[in-house]
DNA sequence: CTACACTATTAACTTAGGTTATTATTTCTC
DNA sequence: GAGAAATAATAACCTAAGTTAATAGTGTAG
């Protein structure tokens, strides 16, 4: 709720009604599959607590991540439509999802039009991510992608109420970074190395560190206008 | 609406509404903006007649296309909840391009459940184009990306009626076709080339045959599925 | 506390794809 | 229909990123 408040505030029977439909809650480890690909399901997926992310593997297992969710992302809200699902979703750490099935969500659709609005914002906020990662790996070279990546995530994770400051917690490995990328982890060493050589960030047992958030923005040539932020807490996003 | 049709059947009333939601009709030349990145609209746009595509240019003027959208496509649905506009709509051919206006969309949302579950139908579908774009680019060689975005338009135009065997128009340039799949003219051409060499396609006039269907699907590592056509007319996609 | 398995780091070498340049072809424009 | 401007097609050369391999550090199951 915290994150759909970025977007409107609710009442709280707005907020009965989301946790009402929530069937049931289920906790995973590290690197488990809440779904394969191919698989069907009539749920929607939303992290509680933890990282996730949608991945497909190719048939010769090169793995392309398509986004990642922290808590109170939704895993696949747009496939309320079709039961047989086209990739995976994976825990990083673990994690807290809760299971929505498809009627819930239909008939919040059908009935509640304020929480509808919510759920398209979630939706635009989705295709907005998808084409700045479309971009990102179609026209920038490896080592504005990376930062590209880490401003996103930055952004993304203190509008989630995980972090304040210009540090977060980042439980991905370099060669997950590489998959989201479409760059191979020794490549994702060469370039995060430059990155840190050049004083931008540090990265740490998991944390990362923007030492310096301006450059950063700038080489990364990012424009947060595409998370949609712009009814959020100001004080969640202040200096970015 | 021969679009629409293949997720599911429509009444008369619903074609009369999306008609009567249509303020305008407008024709545009070849290589026109429709709107420009960070301009504002409160129009949805959808192609009529033509081809358009969704690009953003970055400050050193490389551009990258996002998506195209041939007859029945909406250009921007999914943008009803922000007059922001963050990238750019382009017409490749003399296009025409009907005007919704976002009123009209939000209240078919909150009136009218069977249009509703087709707009949430087309944005499913804009999430899978852009999700297997993404792949395309994040994870295989030029070879095969040209080979899979050549799969997806001939069973695109296809669906849309604007072809019936294994020819179709395609109005692109090669530097075009390149800034979809994040590589340059030159090696656009070199990758054309290639599969020309193949024989899986020839490519003269703007006419695309693809000779060999198995064997370019195979080639491209390319599954249907994405474009969730399940219920469209088996005969629009049979072979395929 | 040890052993095994990830993960990070770096080096050496290779290659897909980028860059620049040149010459046909088309295709618009006046 | 001549001239100008895109577009296509190739060649030669270069570089960002992939591949393979080796080492060191970290985490963790027993």
């Amino acid at each position: 709720m915290t994150k759909l408040n970025n977007f409107q505030t609710h009442t709280s029977e707005d907020i009965r009604l989301l946790e009402d439909a929530v069937s049931e809650e289920r906790c995973f480890g590290k690197d488990e599959d809440v779904i394969r690909e191919d698989q069907t399901t009539n749920h929607v997926y939303l992290v509680v607590k933890g990282w996730a992310c949608r991945y497909r593997t190719n048939s010769l297992g090169k793995m392309q991540i398509l986004n990642y969710q922290i808590p109170g992302d939704f895993c696949n809200l747009h496939t309320t439509l079709t039961q047989k699902i086209e990739y995976s979703i994976g825990t990083l750490v673990p994690s807290v999802i809760a299971y929505i099935t498809h009627d819930k969500i239909d008939d919040i659709y059908e009935h509640h039009s304020r929480l509808t609005r919510s759920f398209n914002w979630l939706a635009l906020n989705e295709i907005s991510i998808l084409q700045e990662w479309l971009i990102n790996v179609g026209s920038r070279p490896a080592h504005q992608r990376l930062a590209h990546l880490l401003c996103e995530l930055l952004i993304r994770t203190r509008a989630a109420g995980l972090t304040e400051d210009h540090r977060f917690c980042l439980p991905l490995t370099q060669a997950q970074l590489g998959e989201s990328m479409g760059i191979t982890h020794i490549h994702t060493n060469r370039v995060m190395k430059r990155l840190r050589a050049e004083g931008m960030i540090t990265f740490q047992d998991r944390i990362v560190e923007v030492m310096d958030w301006q450059r950063l923005k700038e080489y990364a040539d990012f424009d947060a206008r595409y998370l949609h932020l712009d009814n959020a807490e100001p004080s969640l996003i202040r200096d970015l």
